[in-house]
DNA sequence: TGTAAAAGATAACAACTGATATGTTAGGCT
DNA sequence: AGCCTAACATATCAGTTGTTATCTTTTACA
């Protein structure tokens, strides 16, 4: 394997390209003019265009990830909750680049059931993270005990992807302080009653 | 403007090859290849392949509004609120073809400022509609009058798309016992306290 | 310093794209 | 019948795509 850091820079370039003209017109020859380079720099640290995108899509993904174990170190109890809900949203302004990445590659996985596949696995990995967590809240007896952990875990998925997708679709309508509002009514519909 | 039917006919088939194919590889010769036809068909109704994607597009959201208001004439009060959303989810199955055609599309607006301008504006449009529901609801004392109605508009949307994109990524996590409980919690939570 | 491998550049390829021009057929109207 | 227009078919165009092969340059190491 070629240089991972050469690989990431290129990766990197197609993003922009990706957010600049649509994942569609991210061709190889577009990516190594971003990048100021010629199509050999691209073919020689890449098998192929699936190889490039499939980088693309995980650093996406594994970003997000990233971030959201980052925050899960520093927090506990419900912050911890709070904060993993609010480290996978666009709240600073330019934040919205990964949303509106992934959002193109989801939308390029219609009709492509491997990718779609791939999607489906970071789904379920992220929801098990989450299930553990709400699992630990319902230990020390923080959250209801009557919760379905695997449907809330969706669920807050689904809170956090609806408001993404709207940030993309029509950013003033989310703002920080909207995206927190929304998050701390949600964590406070599954406490226990004191 | 030819016979709109004949156009029906190819945004229909269009539609197929999305699904089956990618929408960009919804090329015209393979929409045509769809309908049986060849490309002077998709030529002779259609100005230009944009001209064939926008109504495509318009007919995913169309679909929803419509569906959406044919429920509002039918039902009153909270139910009314209550089927409006239903309406917009992938229930029985199959209803999923809408949404993942919407996602495709979504993500192909990505990096095109005018066709997700497109999407602003059905979404602004979607969010009056409901702002005016959840307002008449409060006139009958139904729900709580402390709810900022911009705000509760989008998160219900954001709640709606949420779900359409779980499901679309992995149909078994939200079949529809579990959308419609996610749908009445919520509503739940928006009742005024007698 | 010499040399082998990695990195990058250039060029060519077949396939496919949207657009367009032109040819062909069918249906309605006078 | 004659004619005209919509509907459709066919062919061709230049441009772009991913892939591949073949060059040149740079870098690392002995």
């Amino acid at each position: 394997m070629p240089h991972a850091d050469r690989r990431l820079e290129i990766s990197e370039a197609a993003w922009r390209v990706i957010l600049r003209d649509g994942l569609d017109r991210a061709s190889m020859r577009a990516i190594a003019k971003e990048l100021g380079a010629t199509m050999g720099v691209v073919t020689h640290h890449f098998r192929n265009k699936d190889d490039l995108m499939l980088l693309a899509l995980d650093r996406v993904i594994e970003q997000t990830i990233t971030h959201m174990q980052a925050c899960m170190h520093v927090y506990a109890g419900l912050d911890r909750l709070e904060q993993m809900m609010l480290s996978s949203l666009p709240l600073e302004a330019g934040e919205g680049d990964g949303w509106r990445v992934w959002i193109a590659f989801l939308g390029y996985a219609v009709g492509r059931e491997h990718l779609m596949a791939e999607h489906r696995r970071r789904y379920t990995q992220l929801s098990e993270i989450i299930v553990q967590e709400l699992k630990s809240l319902q230990v020390v007896k923080l959250i209801r005990d009557d919760i379905d952990l695997d449907l809330e875990a969706n669920a807050i998925i689904a809170l956090i992807d609806g408001i993404g997708t709207g940030f993309v679709v029509n950013s003033s309508q989310f703002n920080p302080e909207k995206q927190k509002y929304l998050v701390k009514r949600y964590i406070t519909s599954l406490l226990a009653k004191s």
